[in-house]
RNA sequence: CGCGGGGUGGAGCAGUCUGGAAGCUCGUCGGGCUCAUAACCCGAAGGUCGCAGGUUCAAAUCCUGUCCCCGCAACCA
């Protein structure tokens, strides 16, 4: 591609929620966008990548309460921990947009203004059952026992006014757009899927603004209400480029858009390929060329959580194996289309495996030998032997199809294709046996073809390697002291400059690690780590091998012995007990109470079964209000101890009672 | 029958759309080599592709049924 006629190559990633610091499985996205980025700026494209935070919503209004701080305070701390890892992890995004920002918040009032004007946002009610004293709203399904869920008080039918967008006026067009482009939506696996549950059942009008909290984008022609989430965070991919509503924008902003990739997690798929698109529509903008939903990362032993210390966190990592190894784990463990694991182990392997013994192993040793046998000095003497044919043809393939897989936007086999060129090159000199050719002062000039060969093999795979490993591409470049070799050169062999001078000492790329050493300092950093992270939840010892285990919770409110004295609990003995059919946790009991039996639905499936349940005498409390649990009543509380670890033991009289005493 | 994803040698995965000799990485065992980070190279063992039916000359792949796991939703009173 000549330099004069570079193509715009737009492309973003979601921006990150700012209710807390950013965990591995966010950091992935961040770096697959940026690996992306780094090799399309390498074809030959004028990359413009940009990534940010959301940072306006209700949730944010209660954190920041919580931490005592205003919303804007609380937000510019997080956004400052996002992007701070996002520079540790040394992506290269051209813009960090917050939707914060003023110009952003400024357009974002034009655009819905417009979009009322032209009729396509309506101001209506949105409807539902009102819990004054929660001030929310819900739907019947949410409801518990017809009361609210949050506090079990009465609801009433109530409507608060809110702005709706008619989504369904553009859905005609959506469904042929997304027809007659089938790369739109990536995997196709998704496309279906938001056909038939949302697209072809009809659309339902979305709620574009609210009034029950304040901190987002005020609507200025109302200003009771703000901006709902969606009409605030999707725009920024136009405004974050200079988007102006009402003119046609800045040259960067005509240059760029229509956006080439949004790169999102598979979780907010429907509302970039179905809300987005018809927001844009409604602009009279044209749509983005594709919209790419990828997996998740997640922890390979159980869910991550922060209770347990074991949420991963990029810069934890780092720390432990440096920022490439992590860009390359994360980039190689994650297939296209299923969700990937992570775990110190794995992680482990990785490391020695793939980073140590294949590459940096392979980097070494060739380096070595040159100083050995020539001084470093690397030389193409051409006496070629058969062996060195398939080298060249492994290395020259491997280009075509890291080329071909990035094009699909398989990252994680690009990787592999380029990692196949430094295993074909340990292949290589096993076969050539260069210390056997350095005994023989003969085959001298045959030796350095060897080991010009391999130098130049690693020189491309280490500028393959450049958009994903870009410390560690640098760092062999310059061991070689060579120059990056371009992407467009790489269909010939043997460019490495003849007589070129490799560094004196090799320095360590990747040094192996023991996993039970990584796994013991792990788990001496974990306690402190855990403190420091954990402010307010609950941080207690729960190390499986502490003898003598406690548990520290949160301290209620004192209270008066007369809110003790409303509640009444009495012995209960289980008489039946089956599984509540269609639910994961629920056990229903039929509990013998005096005379009176009642049904108590409760959520120890896990832990006990119905049968070792039966006969049990256990604590009731017998004067909660009855509520409707998995279409099933129940009629009381049957008390658990519950430890760290969500493990529960039923409360027993120590001696026996008769069914029906009261415990006071 | 809430929605979705998944069950392939010890571990992690590919292959499933478009049926046609079951593949990759790690681990294990055996061998080779010594330039190198106890690394590298070669070879072997190990799988009735969750289970049961069906279609077919042929099924991991298509169809039907079924069991289990994981997210989300609901819900742990």
């Amino acid at each position: 591609m000549c330099k004069d006629c570079k193509k715009p190559y737009y492309m973003t990633t979601a921006i990150a929620y700012t209710s807390g610091k950013p965990h591995i499985g966010n950091t992935y996205e961040i770096v697959l966008a940026d690996s992306i980025a780094r090799y399309k700026r390498a074809q030959g494209y004028e990359v413009f990548f940009q990534t940010g935070t959301d940072e306006h919503g209700q949730k944010i209004e209660l954190k920041a309460k919580d931490a005592g701080v205003s919303p804007k305070e609380y937000v510019d701390k997080i956004a400052g921990q996002v992007k701070s890892v996002w520079d540790l992890m040394n992506t290269s995004y051209d813009k960090f947009i917050r939707t914060t920002d003023e110009d952003h918040e400024k357009q974002v009032q034009k655009i819905f203004k417009k979009l009322y004007d032209q009729g396509d946002i309506y101001k209506g009610y949105y409807e539902g059952l009102y819990c004054t004293p929660c001030e929310s709203f819900f739907t019947e399904s949410q409801l518990v026992d017809g009361k609210c869920p949050d506090c079990g008080r009465e609801v009433q039918p109530a409507k608060e006014e809110a702005y709706f967008f008619k989504m369904s006026k553009y859905a005609d067009r959506l469904i042929k757009h997304i027809n007659d482009h089938p790369e739109f939506i990536q995997p196709v696996s998704r496309k279906n899927e938001m056909m038939n549950n949302f697209l072809l059942p009809g659309l339902q009008d979305l709620c574009v603004s609210r009034t029950s909290f304040t901190w987002g984008i005020p609507v200025d022609f109302d200003p009771k209400h703000v901006t709902y989430v969606w009409l605030d965070a999707l725009t920024n991919y136009i405004t974050g480029i200079g988007y102006d509503c009402g003119s046609e924008g800045t040259e960067q902003f005509k240059k760029f858009w229509p956006a080439d990739l949004h790169l999102i997690g598979k979780d907010i798929i429907r509302f970039h390929t179905i809300y987005w698109p018809i927001f844009l529509m409604a602009l009279d903008l044209p749509l983005p060329k594709q919209i790419f939903g990828h997996p998740w990362l997640l922890q390979g032993d159980g869910k991550m959580s922060k209770s347990k210390g074991n949420v991963l966190y990029a810069d934890t990592l780092a720390d432990f194996f440096g920022v490439d190894a992590v860009r390359y784990f994360v980039l190689h463990e994650m297939p296209f289309d299923n969700d990937g694991v992570i775990s110190w182990e794995l992680l482990v392997e990785r490391l020695n495996s793939d980073l140590a013994n294949i590459l940096g192993n392979l980097v070494n040793r060739t380096i070595s030998m040159s100083n050995k046998y020539f001084g470093g000095l690397v030389k193409d003497t051409k006496v070629t032997a058969p062996a060195d044919e398939d080298l060249k043809a492994v290395v020259l393939a491997a280009v075509k199809k890291a080329d071909d897989k990035m094009e699909q936007l398989r990252v994680a086999d690009a990787i592999s294709e380029i990692f196949n060129i430094f295993r074909r090159s340990n292949k290589y000199i096993d076969e050539t046996m260069p210390w056997s050719l350095a005994k023989d002062e003969a085959q001298k000039d045959r030796l350095a073809t060897v080991l010009y060969n391999l130098v130049e093999a690693i020189t491309i795979g280490a500028s393959l390697l450049e958009p994903f490993m870009p410390e560690t591409s640098r760092k062999i470049l310059k061991q070689l002291n060579t120059e990056k070799r371009e992407l467009n050169q790489m269909d010939t062999f043997g460019l490495y400059l003849s007589g070129g001078k490799v560094t004196e000492k090799p320095e360590i790329l990747f040094a192996r690690m023991d996993i039970k050493e990584v796994l013991d300092k792990v788990e001496a950093q974990a306690g402190p780590q855990e403190a420091e992270e954990e402010s307010g939840k609950e941080s207690e010892a729960q190390n499986e091998n502490t003898e003598e285990a406690i548990a520290d919770i949160e301290p209620k409110e004192q209270i008066a012995y007369d809110d003790f004295a409303k509640l009444q609990f009495q012995v209960g003995e289980i008489i039946a007990c089956e599984a509540v059919k269609k639910s994961k946790k629920l056990l229903c009991s039929q509990v013998k109470i005096g005379s009176q039996v009642k049904q108590i639905v409760s959520g120890i499936k896990a832990h006990y079964t119905p049968e070792e349940m039966v006969g049990k005498k256990v604590m009731v409390l017998v004067n909660l209000a009855p509520r409707e649990m998995a279409g099933k009543m129940s009629e009381g509380m049957l008390l658990c101890a519950e430890d760290s670890k969500g493990n529960l033991a039923l409360m027993t009289p120590e001696k026996s009672m008769p069914s029906g005493a009261e415990i006071c």
